[in-house]
DNA sequence: CTCGGTGCAAATAATTTGCACAGTT
DNA sequence: AACTGTGCAAATTATTTGCACCGAG
């Protein structure tokens, strides 16, 4: 059984409709390596609903989103969504600029960061970015984040 | 002599024209603590020009960047523009979700961070969230960047 | 049958661009 | 005077919303 099915159970449970689109789309999410642009959904699932709309797509994502099935990232070329993380334990990322594809980092910084006294920290964020091995030798579409 | 004659002395040197108005940009940005957004900076610059366009904020900001005056970050809210780092060294930020004030933090992750073989690294970010001494006390109007 | 989902078109919001005029050098 | 900067209005792009119809339960 895949995570879909659990998924679209999840969706019927909170009274909402399981269509074709959907389970589509989540199936689109499952398969994907790495993040996906509202317009790449669209575009993936064009092939499959030739009449369907943008605006169902931006829904669906919303949806996905207040259900934590995937989660959305501000990249400097706007918003991205990918599959929520398995992980139930604490991690961070190292990204994939090319395929955008995820590796999960065990290490948090945080517990070697020195916060000032008055400081008091409330989330953080830790991620890597460079080429995995499979696209560490042709880096054709790079995407952009900038360092800091 | 304050920094915003020198930045000044810089876009002169490029055939830029200095005016009243990026004068005036430059040294909100000077000012100002924490980040700030397009519209932030409309505002603020229409108290002293009450004709100001906001393309024309765009455009200034734009310019800013190119001269590596200011640097772009991408808050979950949308775009936010700081003061460039004096700071020659590699460091990191502790950012309040209050004041958008931010404090450096020297210790940088990566030389701890685990990273498998065929990955290449290219850059990486590590930020820290929280509120500082100041607003520690009264988080008003928090800002928003989910953890990861 | 009932209520949620979808497409369509229009509404917003954020940002960019063309153009004529004003300001800097 | 020559050329850049600015305001204005219009163009883009990304995303949201209202509404009537279609489809899932």
């Amino acid at each position: 059984m895949g995570t879909t099915d659990e998924i679209m159970q999840r969706m019927s449970r909170k009274g909402l409709r399981i269509t074709e689109q959907r389970k589509t789309m989540v199936k689109l999410f499952e398969s994907a390596t790495g993040y996906l642009t509202p317009k790449d959904v669209y575009e993936h699932m064009q092939q499959v609903y030739p009449g369907l709309s943008f605006d169902t797509v931006y829904r669906n994502l919303r949806l996905l989103l207040d259900m934590d099935v995937v989660e959305q990232i501000m990249f400097e070329d706007g918003v991205k969504f990918k599959l929520s993380c398995e992980e139930e334990h604490h991690h961070h990322h190292m990204i994939c600029l090319n395929c955008e594809k995820t590796l999960p980092i065990r290490f948090c910084p945080m517990s070697e960061t020195d916060v000032p006294g008055g400081f008091r920290v409330v989330k953080h964020k830790f991620e890597v970015f460079g080429y995995c091995e499979n696209c560490a030798a042709a880096p054709a579409a790079s995407a952009s984040e900038s360092d800091s």
